[in-house]
DNA sequence: CGCGTATTTAAGCAACTACTTAAATACAAA
DNA sequence: TTTGTATTTAAGTAGTTGCTTAAATACGCG
């Protein structure tokens, strides 16, 4: 890469060095936040999270009644939240709970008080 | 959808139905909140937007020299985040400056500012 | 106006996503 | 151990994403 135009005549070399130094440093921070973003950032999967946050735990069956999608397509949503730790699991008979890991309940906050505050 | 085994013996209904009720009266707070984390989800964009929560605005040609990638990939970059009104525009001469938006500037705030703790 | 810098766009492609259907597991209880 | 309920997984597919390269715009300034 680094082709093309754009040979720029000001350019704040300070300001970029600075920026690029930030960015390196705390690179593994940026990894912690898009891990969870990038899932959380589904549609679907922004409804799971959100009602497990409300409802504690939820099995995959409830979930799959309340937003009216197969019980195979939101078993491999929380199959990908698991992966990430984002939520996790308990068996209590038959039935497996999922709910919300602390670090992440705690990551998503701000966006369920969103939802919270427009019920 | 809707077919396959999990014919539960035992289901709280009226969670299932409080719980699909909810999540209809709020589906526009879903669309809003995953209209933002759905682009901030992305490594390479959530880099974007700290570094202009940071430096308050850039322009593609910082933000490619930052991040190490070709104008034209920062660009297309900067183009959906502007299309969903993450961040604005504002021509000074030749330079085209980008900046938040001070809505999601807000919404996206509690991670910068976990990002910022960990510089 | 026309030149040069800055930026966007178009086309193409490999990789990934979210779903479907069908089959496989897991395990509690009889 | 066998049965039945609950859940996961595998394979396939249409649609999307993030990049590349090359070409097109945008526009300030001499």
């Amino acid at each position: 890469m680094n082709n093309n135009s754009c040979i720029r005549q000001q350019a704040d070399i300070k300001q970029i060095g600075r920026c690029k130094d930030r960015i390196t440093a705390i690179n593994g921070t940026f990894d912690y936040i898009s891990n969870g973003l990038e899932l959380a950032g589904n549609n679907v999967r922004l409804k799971i999270l959100f009602l497990l946050y409300e409802e504690k735990q939820l099995c995959v069956c409830d979930l799959s009644d309340i937003l009216g999608m197969t019980i195979s397509a939101v078993s491999q949503h929380l199959r990908k939240l698991k992966d990430r730790k984002i939520i996790k699991t308990e068996r209590r008979a038959q039935i497996i709970f999922n709910s919300l890991t602390k670090e992440y309940e705690e990551m998503l906050l701000p966006f369920f008080k969103i939802l919270d505050e427009n019920k």
